[in-house]
DNA sequence: ACATTACATGCAGAAACGTGCAACAATGGG
DNA sequence: CCCATTGTTGCACGTTTCTGCATGTAATGT
């Protein structure tokens, strides 16, 4: 990252947030605490911003706009999204599907990390184009509202042309004997699609869907590489799970 | 690698990126750091480019800020964006180029209005995801990080598949002789192909940008339908490129 | 009052920079 | 055809700039 980048990364963060914590932009960044202080006093001295105990505040205070604040996804997510993310590899690619979950692993990526993500939702293609290294490929196809995700037949014929080392997926419900299920016949095709194109799928389930099935499967156990869950590791679907031979991260 | 492809190679990057790091680029090409060291010596002398430590960036690099992107448009932009949005008829499906004008045509859309968008903007995608009855088609493709657009070779195969009444494109430079131009190579392609899916081709032409040319052309007048600019009427070089038939529709 | 956090300063390693120089290719007379 | 001139490229050198850590100090909060 460029140090004049990083300057113009700020003064952004500063119109759309409103204030900068000097502390909380170093750790989202990558980078030390110094720089994003010394950045802030070059930029005082420039009359761009001011200094404040702690980060720094508009020079006119008056027009801030708080409205676009990122909502933080809960705890729980966060948790499992960060343990995804450790299984992306530098200079390697992921496949990444839709839903809240699979947006936090997109903002869990760290800064400094190198990858290619390729994903069918709009909303993490946006949410990467603050990443500095990632590079994002969109599989492009009818939009459906109520999940935020392409999918269809053009998604689908999209997803045949890549490729990568991780497919990290979604579902909403997750069962010892009917593997990975969702309530959308289209939805699973492309979820099914996607994992075939990955040399591991693994699944994000946040404890409430484990031992839970909808109508459609997408994948069997067989397909599945691992699962990661913020579930007690002694619960028992986990461990019948286990028993498929399916390796259960457990994000603690 | 000839001296002056390399020149375009590097204003074609960081239209794309929004930023060049010399020692990435020099890896990129195989060619060493002082030769690009001296060609962003060369670029900025020519204001073609900024020079900072490490690399170069834009120009003006708050034109494409990721956070204004976010926030209301100005009044001209909006006013350019109502009359385009009048466009589009009931039933009917439009090509949506990226850019800040197109995402406040998005946004102007009124919310009874059946129809299709097609878009190979991420962040218009997302901005419909609101509106009750817009369908969205969804063009894929590598996405970069500067323009917030999906385009490259995947993205124009994509464009093949679809075709539409009205296209929207928003550009750089509007120009009585150049035509429409735009900064990067990539980019005017993309362009090039949605208009080539569309009956009709309008141009989002804010008064700024009136009269000026960029390095790639996008289209030729003959293949316009008209322009929407908040231009005055008596601009010179409106009348100048309604002497060529081109429809201009003022957003007064 | 005390612990915690933020800050400034100094320092050292790393990275980027500018300059000069030599090798090389292209151009243009002679 | 040959040679000189010009311009470009990569390398080597010394210099400047940046960055993160360590230290000590100031500010803040409990």
């Amino acid at each position: 990252m460029l140090a004049a980048e990083r300057r113009d990364h700020l003064l952004g963060l500063l119109a759309r947030e409103g204030k900068i914590v000097a502390k909380d932009v170093a750790a989202a960044l990558g980078i030390s605490e110094d720089s994003v202080r010394r950045d802030l006093r070059d930029l005082a001295a420039e009359g761009l911003v001011q200094r404040v105990y702690g980060g720094a505040l508009p020079v006119s205070p008056a027009v801030v706009d708080y409205a676009a604040r990122q909502t933080v996804a809960p705890d729980s997510k966060r948790r499992v999204a960060a343990v995804a993310a450790g299984l992306v590899r530098p200079g390697s690619a992921v496949i990444l599907d839709g839903g809240t979950t699979a947006l936090a692993v997109a903002q869990a990526l760290p800064p400094e990390l190198e990858c290619t993500v390729i994903t069918h939702s709009p909303t993490i293609a946006v949410a990467l184009l603050d990443h500095p290294t990632a590079e994002v490929f969109l599989l492009g196809g009818r939009v459906f509202k109520h999940s935020a995700v392409a999918y269809g037949a053009a998604a689908v014929e999209a997803a045949q042309n890549v490729s990568a080392e991780v497919c990290l997926i979604g579902v909403t419900g997750v069962h010892p004997e009917a593997g990975l299920t969702t309530g959308d016949a289209e939805e699973a095709a492309m979820k099914r699609a996607l994992a075939a194109r990955a040399a591991d799928t693994y699944v994000l389930a946040s404890a409430e869907k484990i031992g839970t099935a909808s109508r459609y499967r997408v994948l069997p156990w067989a397909e599945v590489s691992g699962v990661i869950t913020d579930a007690a590791p002694d619960d028992a679907v986990v461990e019948q799970v286990t028993g498929q031979g399916v390796e259960v991260l457990f994000a603690g």
